[in-house]
DNA sequence: TGTACATCAGTGAACGCGCGTTCACTGATGTAC
DNA sequence: TGTACATCAGTGAACGCGCGTTCACTGATGTAC
């Protein structure tokens, strides 16, 4: 079986080749000959395996969902967010998350600028991300606490805080280290969301 | 002076219906030509006017910094952070400000993901607008209020909520009037600054 | 005011560049007997 | 184990599509005398 061997190295060689070339040049910019030349393939050799630069980011976005689902259904994962550790915990998931992922997530971003299906598949992912979060929220309310709107819209300002910011982070150098950054976000959101010091 | 007169008239007539292509297909799908039909003029009109799509959005972005001077020096322009109201009046104006830019700013981040130029004028553009906090929240840190981190890196986050939330707001509905998502993001804001509820 | 010429905004067919995609070919691996 | 043929991954030059951009042309406006 050395052909498949070499087949799935190839696929592979291509897809790590791809995430240097979108990081250094944006999933848009990106040619299909700059992806086979990082890889060193010929360009031919990528129809092989994808039928197009969409295609490959599906591929790459797919092993992204796997992580995801990893975290939900993680051991430690606090959800009672009365208490500001699960705020936290939450927190630095998507601190983690980012600054593995971020080429990936980038690219879905730019690619949904583009296309209709994208944009749908980012939406999704974005809503699966967040209905998480829903329940998490319910706490407060339960508890007494004043959302600044509905647990809905509530968890809609907290990650798009997240996310700008963590994309801000990553791009222009912060001066941060991780830890900071989840403290930073933890304190602003807890306080958002509860109206109380933490 | 027919002929200037003609020549500005379809120069505005090209800007205008830039907007709307750029509104419906997005800045990176838009051919020329898909312009210039819009405007219903010829192909090579085009060229008359603008080098290119990047100077037509120059020149749109241009019409912006217009808006931007003018809030700034608004007479009713609250600064004092430690008042709500302050908080409220800025969030105001971003979100009179999405409403009636959301297309050419959209279109702007479209192009800072492919063109290193557009890229450097957008984050100017942003600091611009974050320098104008920066003293706002210097009231708050003297009168004693805890900020969640550094003022430029919590102005950041308020940043970054501002930008992402109002953006979801225009595009999905969330079923939410222009009254109540200032009422709500003030909430958050303020709470996430002080750590107080107002 | 009239005539002859220059200039300019606009036209749209044609051109050509960039890049995605194809395809005939190669050499290696797998299969049949 | 050996031989003959089939299949497959990979190659890279060539093809062709889409779209930006050009340019010879038109008709209208401006200018000179």
């Amino acid at each position: 079986m050395k052909r498949k061997e070499r087949a799935a190295e190839t696929e592979a060689a291509l897809k790590e080749a791809a995430k240097r070339v979108f990081a250094e040049r944006g999933y848009l910019n990106a040619k299909i000959t700059d992806i086979t030349a990082e890889a060193g393939r010929s360009a031919g050799s990528f129809y092989n395996h994808f039928t197009g630069k969409e295609e490959l980011l599906e591929a790459l976005l797919t092993d992204l969902a796997a992580y995801s689902e990893e975290a939900a259904t993680a051991t430690d994962h606090l959800e009672d967010f009365t208490d500001p550790e699960a705020v936290r915990w939450h927190l630095a998931y998507y601190v983690r998350f980012y600054r593995e992922h971020a080429v990936t997530m980038r690219a879905v971003q730019q690619a949904a600028l583009v296309s209709e299906g994208f944009a749908r598949k980012l939406a999704d992912f974005n809503t699966a991300e967040m209905a998480d979060l829903l329940s998490h929220v319910q706490f407060l309310t339960d508890a007494g606490y004043e959302l600044p709107a509905s647990p809905r819209v509530s968890i809609r300002m907290m990650y798009a805080l997240s996310d700008t910011f963590l994309q801000m982070w990553q791009q222009q150098s912060l001066d941060l280290s991780e830890e900071e950054v989840v403290e930073i976000m933890t304190r602003f959101v807890y306080r958002g969301l509860t109206g109380r010091d933490c």
